[in-house]
DNA sequence: CGTATACTGAACCTGATGGTTCAGTATAGA
DNA sequence: TCTATACTGAACCATCAGGTTCAGTATACG
């Protein structure tokens, strides 16, 4: 049903699911980086860093160019604007989801009301 | 820095990255439901979809009860609010990121200008 | 040229994930 | 009481994730 494209979700929710990579976001909204300055930075190897710059890659939330010897790695012009949107159509399912609980309260506090009872808040 | 409770933003955006489990939240949206209710819904053993239950109550975005021999899922009250305000910040961040650079301000300009694009900025 | 730097790729390791089966236990209902 | 239902837990399996090491290749620079 909603199964045509969640594989792109899949793949930017699990590159957010770590917080080395989320890490390496906030670092480079301060400023574009190499991978070595990366690696350094977060303490693991060239390669290792390199693995999780893919990954950031692959879901689009970072561009990398290398010149010379070194790739620098920057955030790309996607954003998270399809995330976000996901999030927010759930809050709001979420939130109608609890209006009608709240209606149900309202509800039973009525029938409370109906019956006496006096229950205090 | 801001290390103190990443691993909380680990587990739910780990839970989010798996289209099946958005399934069940947005399953869980229109409805409460058993275990084997959703297992059917997405075919699936009662064990394997009982793991993915556990793993967004985990994450805190359902709660279950169990009356009876049903277990039966909902909406947790937490909802997505921190992931938003993560992604939202975030956002921001990127959106200052690219303010900074009029280079691809500017280029993107001379695309609007070269398309005959009026769109005010 | 020679050497240090910066990355790349393959191979490997360990633990987690996403699933299964199978053998229970507990409860609902005839 | 008997049986079907609904879950639970342990064990297993294949694959993936996060990391490493090691052996390259390509480039900067004295």
């Amino acid at each position: 049903m909603v199964q045509y494209r969640q594989t792109h979700l899949d793949a930017s929710f699990g590159a957010l699911g770590d917080s080395t990579r989320r890490g390496v976001l906030e670092q480079l909204g301060r400023g574009d980086a190499s991978i070595s300055a990366l690696a350094e930075r977060f303490q693991m190897t060239l390669t290792g860093m390199k693995k999780h710059v893919g990954v950031l890659e692959q879901a689009g939330f970072v561009t990398t160019e290398k010149v010379g010897r070194v790739r620098t790695c920057k955030l790309g012009l996607r954003g998270l604007k399809e995330e976000a949107a996901w999030i927010e159509r759930y809050r709001q399912l979420w939130a109608a989801r609890f209006d009608a609980l709240d209606v149900v309260a309202q509800e039973l506090k009525q029938k409370e009301i109906a019956h006496g009872r006096k229950k205090r808040k």
